[in-house]
DNA sequence: ATACAGGCTCGCC
DNA sequence: GGCGAGCCTGTA
């Protein structure tokens, strides 16, 4: 067990967590327990300092890629580096929020949603939890994950848990649809299955995609089994570091509508998509995580239905 | 109970 | 290129 302890600024690591971009990290007695990449993690915090507890037992084992050649082997990035890394503390926070349009219903959000970030999500985890997402809520895509990790995932131990890694893509491509409908993923499976397959023989590079443009990365991730514009745009902007990508699902549809749009008596989506990409600027990605997480957490906790909210904004 | 979820895809117009 | 229906399954 290693712990390791620093200061996090401009962070809020329960909103972080909560705020429907990763669907893995367990809530435990004063902090949380998920994995990053492959190595199990607890995380809690603590004012503006974050500590981070390792998994103990064997490390990050020498032929992994950490390994540097034949006889030197490097070693394992601090802890520190790698917590950084993930939960993107490195951002600008300030100047992000500095970049969103001047408007009282950005103003509210971005005074909500102080020290939420937007995570590094390691790409095929990020793309296969998206592709199991349509049409779920965030209780059943945590359910998702979970399954899917316990089934094909390989456990780890962390301060008296045990938790998973996520199943690389080679992992389920040999799985089989029935194995998959199992984990409860009903008519995804197909695609899951599908794009693990053209994920883990090669033909489709995740990694290397990186260096693609927006346009181009959209474009391939479309062309995934299972992929549309809106799972490509959560994958762009929560595993590829785009931050203008602007994922439009119901919720921000409701948002844009009642508040940017309320006057307009038809909306095409092409419009609104239209508008969303340019409104919020640069940094739209975040724009639309603070105004998502605003809307979903003051609808929960005023414990008013979506549907009335919505009638008597009407 | 039963409508409906943080969509994608296809067939139709 | 817009619109509607079907797809699985748990939750409210």
């Amino acid at each position: 067990m290693k712990l390791t302890e620093f200061p996090a600024p401009d962070f809020d690591l329960t909103m972080t967590l909560d705020s429907g971009q990763v669907f893995h990290w367990e809530k435990v007695d004063n902090g949380f327990v998920g994995v990053i990449g492959d190595r199990a993690f607890c995380v809690e915090q603590r004012g503006e300092m974050l500590r981070a507890l390792l998994e103990g037992g064997a490390p990050a084992t020498p032929g992994t890629r950490h390994a540097n050649g034949a006889g030197s082997q490097e070693l394992a990035p601090p802890v520190m580096q790698l917590v950084t890394d993930y939960f993107a503390l490195d951002h600008p926070l300030a100047e992000i929020c500095a970049s969103f349009p001047d408007d009282p219903v950005m103003n509210a959000a971005r005074d909500f949603c102080r020290g939420l970030r937007i995570i590094r999500q390691p790409k095929w985890e990020c793309l296969a939890t998206f592709i199991c997402s349509s049409m779920k809520q965030v209780a059943h895509i945590r359910q998702i994950s979970a399954a899917l990790r316990k089934r094909f995932g390989d456990p780890r131990k962390i301060d008296n848990h045990v938790i998973h890694t996520f199943p690389p893509a080679e992992r389920i491509a040999r799985a089989s649809e029935t194995e998959l409908r199992e984990c409860a993923l009903g008519y995804r499976a197909k695609n899951l299955r599908a794009t693990a397959q053209l994920v883990s023989s090669g033909e489709c590079n995740l990694e290397g995609w990186s260096a693609l443009p927006n346009g181009d990365l959209r474009k391939n991730l479309c062309e995934l089994p299972g992929v549309g514009a809106k799972i490509a745009n959560c994958v762009m902007l929560f595993a590829y570091e785009r931050l203008r990508a602007f994922p439009i699902d119901v919720w921000m549809e409701r948002v844009l509508k009642q508040q940017y749009f309320r006057r307009a008596r038809k909306l095409s989506a092409s419009r609104l998509r239209g508008f969303s990409e340019t409104y919020f600027g640069e940094h739209g990605g975040y724009a639309q995580q603070y105004l998502f997480h605003h809307a979903r957490a003051t609808s929960r906790k005023s414990g008013v239905s979506r549907n009335s909210s919505v009638h008597r904004a009407l």
